[in-house]
Parts: C-alpha cells; structure tokens; sequence
RNA sequence: GGAGAGAUGGCCGAGUGGUCGAAGGCGCACGCCUGGAGAGCGUGUAGGCGCCAAAAGCGCCUCCUGGGUUCGAAUCCCAGUCUCUCCGCCA
C-alpha cells in the first residue's frame, strides 16, 4: 500500500509514475483524495466530541464529591446528547476509513524510475545473457520424455494421488530435488542469509500483511476450517515475521533464507506452458527476503540479482537477466528483475527467479518499520527474491545435461547427490 | 476432544469504578562519577491518528479483540481469539 501522505502531497505525481505500470490513477487518485478530506474532518469533530465527553466525565465526579447534585445531572443530559452524535459519527467514520482502506489498495506500487515502459513480456529488458543458449539436435527431448525415460518424476502417478500439477519425484529424481535444496541453502548461508523453517499454512493477517489478500485470492489454497492459507511462496510467512515490529537502524539488513514447497491453484492457466515441470500446483523454492535501510534497498537489489545470477553460473545453465517493463512488473513492485535459463531442448527460455525492490509498499501493510537517528518512526523496505526455483532449473539440468549415456549431473551438485549421472 | 488458569508497556510485574497511558523493578539511552570498567547517582524511555507550513503545543485512540453497563472502565458484564497446565489421543 503507498503511504497516503505521497497522495496529498504529490498526486500527480503518483498518477504519472502509474502510468508506466499502464494503470490511470486519475479517478482513484481523486476519488481517495476526496474521501482522505472527508474522514479527516469527520475524524476532528468526533474527537472534539470526545474531548468534551472526557472533560465532563471529570466534572460531574467533581460535582458529585462537592455535593452539586443538580449541577451534574445537568450535565449528564448534556453527556447523553454527546454519546448520541459520537456513535453516529463513530459508525460513519469506520465506514469512512474501510473505504478508504478499499480504495487504498487498488493502488498499485509506484515503478522506480528504471522502469521502462512497455505492453508486456515482449517489452521487458535484457540485461545481462550468460553461456551457449544455442539449441541442441533433434534428438534432444524435452524433460518430461527424459524423466520418463528415466522413470525420476512420475506426473500420472500423481494425478492418481492427488491431481494434475503434483508430480511424484522418485528415484534419482527424488534425490536431485533432495540436492538442488542442500546446494541452495547451503550457498545462502555462506552468503550470510539465516536459514528458516517457516509454517507452510499462514492466517489471513499474513496473507492480508504481504499482499495475496484481498486481491489474489483464488491463487491461494485455502483451509476453510481453520481459516489457514497454504503459502505461495516463503516469503509470506518468512516476511510476516517483521509484522508490526519496529526495527533499529542497526538492525538492517537482515537476510534471511528458506526452503518451502509452494502451493499454488494457478487457476486460469492452461495451455503449453504447464507441460511438464513448467508450471505446478506444488513445487519447492529457496526464497530469500531481506529487510533493509531505504537508502540501501537498491544497491541490495543489485547484490540479490548478483547472488541468484552466481547460482545459475555455477550449475553452467545458460541464462539471462531481464529488468521487467512496466507492463509485465508485478502491482507490488517498484523493480524487478528476472532471470530466466534457456531450455535448450524446448527450445525456450524459462523462469527461475524474480528479484523485487518493494520499496515501502508491502512495509505500510505489514506496519515494518525502524527508528531512524533522530528517533522517528518510518517505514523500512523489503526486498525478496528465489534463489531458485526448482522445477524449472531441474527441467534445464534434465534437458541441457542429457546426452547418449544419461543426464550428466552438474559438478556443484555431486557432493549433494552422491551420484554424477542419471541413467 | 474433556477440565481448569490466564492475557497489562522491550521484558517482569502492581493495579477491582474517577486524579491510570498506567506504580515498582529489569533492560536500554544519555549525563555525572572513575585512570578505565563496574557499582552508585540523576534524567529520559510505547505506538497510531488528527489540528498546525513545521517545530513547539494541543486533542483523540490503544492495558488480547469486539460488543455492553456507567456521567466515567485496565478494573464490572457478554461473546470471540490466543496462551499455559492437567487428562485423553497421537508423529
């Protein structure tokens, strides 16, 4: 949520910069502005209401320990005049203010000024390419041949089990999964990321607190009994960790790390993309989120691309690096870049992270915020990104390390597998 | 699942109808003291919102949450949530 102050103070300003994400502000900007005046007015007079109700509740006890009967009964029908227009006003005012709310998060995040325009995908920026994404021969076969052949991720058995988009992995395949983990985790902590275990399931207050809630609800697994959601992704629970909570400017960064498996419906997607491991309903990610000092979060942004780019250099998967358009960055987002790794055997390239600068968007809804050196309260950023995403780096592996005797595992990866190749 | 106890500031903990945003302690910050440290002494120490150009100042809200009683609620009543203990079940 943007701060409202920028709406008073600069509103055009905030509908310009909308306009790179190609989103008119124009009637919302307005249409918050007037209600922001409303509910400040109405705020002021209730108060004023209360003040008066507070002083005369001392009064009468004073009246009442003088003896002056009469004189506090008057003032106790003035009292009951008072508490008449406070509860009218009281019941206009929330309904000011979840209006307000309403309005408030329609609006999404201001783009950083990198940001260039553009429709969708096809505007979005290359940044940076790495390694030989020439394709391979025609007797190259795509990863969901290859796990077959090699019979290391069974997609019908888990149809039977559950449904479509929850693979069974087994085998070597199980223990890939089992390695790319250990090798994720074990590079972040080196890079001083703190490991976490979060909960798989979060409360509507963390799913409300990191954005899924209200807008994209149906993306989201939800536990009707308990009122549980079932994570996305680790950055809900592991960003929710700094829910109200106000930092020192000591305090930043703080980088933390997690595995989780991820659940989501995907529902709308159908299609040539979800073959195979390209789009699942479970799948396994390693997320890192970091906490940081406003004047910094940029220059962490470049060190978080730079670490998730190091990880796809060492298991030798040719990749580029794509600073997101205004057209294609998500609502949340003031900058984006994602890195995608050529599937040489689809012939495509996929992706396998998304690093995001929020700025203080998710920050105002979460309430994170630090005392700066004069001791003001104000919003910190945050920033997340995966580093990586499985299935679609253990599609490239499967894919681009595939020759005559079997897949070839990455050297990165031996110590974690204990196996260098899959036949 | 059954029975009971509880929820107060960064933490511990007092407070059962008004002068309580809240004693006292710990912690923390600053100052004094010291060769330095400690001890000691002193001062300060929640958040949100509004009025104000801003600071100062003023006002409102917050003692788990939401309602209620009352002129007045941390304190009384109702509902909910969460935590703890015991029993049962269980990886």
């Amino acid at each position: 949520m943007l701060q409202i102050q920028l709406l008073r103070e600069n509103p055009q300003e905030v509908i310009d910069r909308l306009k790179i994400k190609n989103f008119d502000a124009t009637d919302l900007v307005a249409e918050i502005r007037q209600l922001d005046t409303d509910n400040r007015n109405l705020k002021k007079s209730l108060d004023d209401n209360l003040m008066e109700q507070n002083r005369g509740a001392k009064e009468i006890g004073m009246l009442f320990k003088e003896g002056k009967r009469e004189e506090a009964e008057g003032l106790k029908a003035r009292m009951a005049e008072l508490k008449e227009a406070e509860k009218t006003g009281r019941a206009k005012l929330q309904e000011l203010e979840e209006l307000l709310q309403a309005k408030m998060v329609l609006l999404p995040n201001l783009p950083n000024a990198a940001v260039a325009p553009g429709k969708g995908a096809e505007d979005n920026e290359i940044v940076y390419t790495e390694g030989d994404a020439t394709n391979m021969g025609p007797d190259a076969l795509p990863h969901w041949d290859l796990v077959k052949k090699y019979d290391i991720i069974d997609f019908e058995l888990g149809n039977k089990i559950t449904g479509a988009g929850f693979p069974v992995y087994k085998g070597k395949g199980a223990r890939m999964q089992r390695a790319l983990i250990d090798f994720f985790l074990d590079s972040a902590i080196e890079h001083g990321f703190t490991e976490i275990q979060p909960p798989y399931m979060v409360n509507e207050d963390s799913a409300y607190g990191t954005g899924q809630l209200p807008d994209k609800e149906g993306q989201m697994y939800h536990c009707q009994v308990d009122n549980f959601y079932l994570i996305p992704t680790a950055e809900v629970p592991v960003t929710n960790i700094y829910r109200d909570v106000i930092l020192k400017e000591s305090d930043f960064p703080l980088k933390n790390c997690a595995y989780s498996a991820c659940f989501r419906r995907e529902a709308g997607s159908y299609g040539k993309d979800v073959r195979g491991l390209n789009r699942l309903h479970q799948f396994d990610k390693i997320e890192i989120v970091v906490i940081e000092h406003p004047d910094r979060s940029y220059e962490t942004l470049e060190k978080m691309t730079n670490y998730a780019k190091s990880l796809l250099t060492k298991l030798g998967l040719p990749f580029r690096v794509l600073r997101l358009c205004g057209g294609d960055i998500s609502f949340t987002s003031a900058l984006t870049y994602d890195l995608e790794v050529y599937s040489k055997a689809q012939q495509k390239w996929l992706e396998v992270s998304s690093v995001s600068n929020f700025e203080s968007y998710q920050a105002n809804r979460l309430k994170l915020r630090y005392k700066d050196a004069t001791g003001k309260t104000k919003l910190a950023h945050t920033l997340n990104g995966s580093a990586l995403a499985l299935p679609r780096v253990l599609a490239a592996i499967l894919e681009n390390y595939q020759t005559d005797k079997g897949i070839v595992v990455p050297e990165v990866l031996r110590p974690y597998t204990h196996f260098d190749i899959i036949d």
